[in-house]
DNA sequence: ATGTATGCAAAACATTTGCACCTGG
DNA sequence: CCAGGTGCAAATGTTTTGCATACAT
């Protein structure tokens, strides 16, 4: 039995042909982050069928099951990576569209300070910093 | 001449109907922060015939003159500001979907040092904060 | 077997664009 | 007058959905 299936088990999903490829995929894939098209085209290359829609259903209901996180860059698509357990915000090049990871205690401790100052307590955040290569 | 005529024409717009009361509707509505289809409904309202296409034309073209910023938040759909000329960050309220804006300079200084630490030069960001009233 | 998952095509959105007509300077 | 702006409808790109078929348990 292979870690994808036992992990598809762990969170309730049946363990199906596209689930276990995708997440196979996402595991083992260079590239962290990925959108629905670029998984779709890659299981295609790799000579798997799966409809387009399929890999859009399979990413959000691993999105739900905490499996995966989804991220709204600009340009209009979303990306999928998986789940590390560990917070990290990203770094877009605004030349490549190249994603980078990166993880600031000290901004993350300000930011949970700014909300509460403005009187919430901060639940989640969302920061993307877009730059070019010098 | 009105405030709006000069703002389009310091900028090298064209005074037309459409745009002049785009901008009068984001200078005087209660929520700075509309969409697109926002402004075209409230204009609608207001009994002003634009287009849905213009209104997404003007709100690009205020965007690209500085007169507006345009943040892609989770939903799928982008909001405009009117550009108050000082940068903020948005905080959402979770419960009420209130949006609350600051500024934090600290934050601003370690983004751009962690853009460099990684090799690029910080030419934007987008910083959501999420959290729910204490 | 049987309820769920999939594939395909069509629908649903948000946004953009082509084009004939209208308008501001 | 005439370059540029507008409205409409059609095109675009991404994501979702309806439905008949295929699959996991």
């Amino acid at each position: 039995m292979t870690t994808e299936n036992q992990e598809l088990r762990k969170v309730g999903l049946k363990v199906t042909l596209p689930r276990v490829k995708i997440l196979q995929l996402l595991d083992s894939s260079p590239e962290r982050h990925m959108s629905a098209e670029d998984v779709y085209k890659a299981l295609l290359e790799a000579g798997e069928e799966v409809g387009l829609a399929t890999v859009y259903r399979v990413l959000t209901q691993f999105e739900q099951a905490g499996l995966v996180e989804r991220h709204n860059f600009d340009g209009g698509h979303s990306v999928f990576e998986l789940d590390s357990g560990e917070h990290h915000d990203h770094m877009v090049c605004t030349k490549t569209g190249k994603v980078v990871e990166f993880h600031n205690q000290e901004i993350e401790n300000l930011q949970k300070k700014v909300a509460e100052e403005l009187g919430y307590e901060l639940t989640g955040h969302s920061l993307v910093l877009y730059g070019k290569p010098k």
